[in-house]
DNA sequence: CAGTCGATTCACT
DNA sequence: GTGAATCGACTGA
């Protein structure tokens, strides 16, 4: 048996570029998480690129801390965050290191491991629910904080890695405002999706929360 | 140190 | 379409 170029992590040298060229450029391609149980690989539909520290909408844009570090190391790592106590979501870092961006992994289509993933997702009705949004898509590979900073690009005995293969073709990426941004990061088109693929997520403009100091009062 | 709210998802009306 | 869930990072005092 030859070896299959196909099954080969991405280089280093390909995270090792601006982030909205990598962005548009990871559609279509796999992602493996390699699990006790074997596997499960997904194919790439949606993404978000955060830009930068003049970003307004990324997690960067008020400089380094403890969370975000990882975003500002070196690229071809996994920024895992925590986010409203109780889902996670995994972006993949970009650019020379020291220029803080990633790429958000909003959704994708399971290729392999479905059992798996509705073992961990058993709210999805359906294959294509399961990854479709940044956090189903974390829960489904058993994606958590325990991931965070882990180099993508490693072996075959990296529990993570984004296999070579080609990407979605251009005329079939589509790209728009970004889901849950709000604010001046609201505008930018750095949304960038399969066109006409069930397993994109559906958009939603950012909705601010209720204050507690803005309970209903009788006061006018 | 307390207040605020999040790169979301789910149940319910 | 609206609101709850749920906790920890971040902010400003």
């Amino acid at each position: 048996m030859i070896a299959t170029p196909d099954r080969t992590p991405l280089t280093r040298r390909f995270f090792d570029r601006p982030v909205l060229e990598v962005a548009p450029d990871l559609l279509g391609r796999t992602l493996v998480r390699r699990t006790p149980d074997g596997p499960v690989e997904l194919r790439l539909t949606e993404v978000e690129a955060y830009a930068g520290l003049a970003d307004p909408g990324s997690h960067a844009y008020r400089g380094r801390t403890e969370r975000n570090a990882v975003m500002f190391g070196p690229p071809g790592h996994a920024y895992v965050y925590f986010t409203y106590g109780m889902w996670h979501c995994m972006n993949l870092v970009c650019g020379p290191e020291g220029s803080p961006s990633g790429v958000l992994l909003r959704a994708g289509e399971i290729l392999s491991g479905h059992e798996w993933a509705h073992k961990h997702r058993p709210n999805a009705r359906s294959d294509r629910e399961l990854a479709k949004g940044p956090a189903r898509l974390a829960t489904a590979l058993g994606i958590d904080r325990r991931l965070n900073g882990i180099d993508v690009c490693a072996g075959p005995q990296s529990p993570m890695a984004i296999l070579t293969g080609a990407p979605a073709p251009a005329d079939q990426v589509l790209s728009g405002p970004r889901t849950g941004v709000g604010g001046e990061g609201a505008t930018h088109p750095y949304r960038f999706w399969i066109d006409g693929d069930p397993t994109v997520s559906p958009y939603r403009a950012h909705t601010p929360r209720r204050r507690k100091s803005d309970a209903p009062s009788d006061a006018t």
